[in-house]
DNA sequence: TTGACTTAGTGTAATATGCACACTATATTA
DNA sequence: TAATATAGTGTGCATATTACACTAAGTCAA
């Protein structure tokens, strides 16, 4: 079924970036493509926007589609729309970024047959279009956001030590942080509670584990705070 | 000539919150609609994206076409795309902030013959479409990176007193500043220079003239900078 | 010319925040 | 039970933030 206009439009499409933690790195997924411009290439997960969708619709459908992945943080990053950006056609696109916890979201290689890989965020392949640069802008939003805004818990398993908080933002920064100072720090915040629990299997003093306060969390949120780190 | 597509396509628009500084206000540029739908109500300036131009060509072309602004500072702001916000058909628009100085930029009234006119930031009339809400994030933009980068500049002239600055960030922020912390801060920072000039045509003592440092100024819009105020 | 008025321009002291820094406690494993 | 690995904790110095009030210089009108 063919649809006409009276004048040409660019074809709107969507594309995440999805960060998550492994134990020593920052992840970012992506999907091989088997089809030309850029067959075999690596690339960000995304598709066509349908026109009964919004476009946070559209990027959770094709997330979940094309990487088996659902229900996580999803924020609107930028919207590119050079005019070759894509060598076929004019297309442009609203980009994400998104923040998964590795447990408890398995990535299946997926329902469109192509191959779905978490890579290492300081480690890409060369990406198809101008997927390098929607990265780093993603890249360089989570920097920015996670110093003002408590996101980040995304990545983390429900219960955490202080410990793997801490590891979470030096690898997203890029540079170590004082110990001391960032526990003092992130509890005065608010936005974290002790539990009674403790971690488990570990050949060493077993650390106490956190859950953040959802309350807090989704003041702060709003609000935006001042982790100064 | 008609345009065929395999799958529907949105129409993709742009759209620009434009302020500027009156003497004692924050001022945003609205346009009347002549055409259904919203005929008769105010809305933001903004058109159709061409396939051959970017989306920033697209956003200051209909910002000159519409409004007769030229050679401004322009920013994209987000993309909103909610499947019903034009009753018409599914229409996507990418959303610009943009700030200018009312000295030398006079708004004509247009080349497609609609009214142009400033409004009072806060005190907008009913705005067609969503644009309502566009402009309330345009705003939240605003008073987040003015405090961040040495944005807002863009709305004085090219030589300003402190009390001008002062009353600018007093304007976007919505609250008070303490005179002596305001110009101890800013003159820190090293973006603005003093001249050897002083303000014409004032009823008491003349303030000295003030311009920013294009140096400072370019540095700083890169890699941010804390004015904590 | 002078007095009234209006805004320009300036410094300090108290408080809060940021940052650097090292040892003891507790669990595991061999 | 000794070795090892990480957890967990406080202080002092430097810097930044904030609150706050008077004198200086110009215009204008009587």
């Amino acid at each position: 079924m063919a649809h006409t206009y009276q004048f040409p439009r660019p074809a709107l499409t969507v594309d995440v970036v999805v960060f998550a933690l492994d134990d020593d790195q920052l992840q970012v997924m992506l999907i091989e493509r088997d089809l030309e411009p850029f067959a075999g290439r690596w690339a960000l997960p995304g598709g066509f926007v349908r026109v009964e969708e919004t476009l946070d619709q559209a990027a959770r459908r094709e997330l979940q589609e094309e990487t088996g992945l659902k229900d996580i943080f999803l924020e609107q990053l930028y919207t590119f729309g050079d005019v070759c950006r894509d060598p076929r056609e004019r297309v442009v696109t609203v980009a994400y970024f998104a923040l998964v916890n590795l447990v408890g979201h398995d990535v299946k290689a997926c329902t469109d047959a192509r191959n779905a890989a978490w890579f290492p965020a300081n480690d890409l392949p060369r990406l198809a279009f101008d997927h390098r640069q929607i990265f780093k802008m993603a890249q360089e939003r989570l920097r920015m956001k996670v110093r003002y805004q408590p996101v980040g818990f995304e990545l983390l398993p429900d219960r955490f030590t202080l410990r793997q908080l801490q590891q979470m933002y030096e690898l997203i920064l890029d540079r170590k942080l004082d110990k001391r100072n960032f526990r003092k720090k992130m509890l005065a915040t608010g936005v974290i509670q002790e539990t009674n629990e403790i971690e488990k299997g570990v050949a060493h003093r077993a650390a106490r584990l956190y859950r953040f306060d959802k309350r807090a969390y989704r003041r702060l949120t709003k609000q935006g705070f001042k982790l100064d780190i």
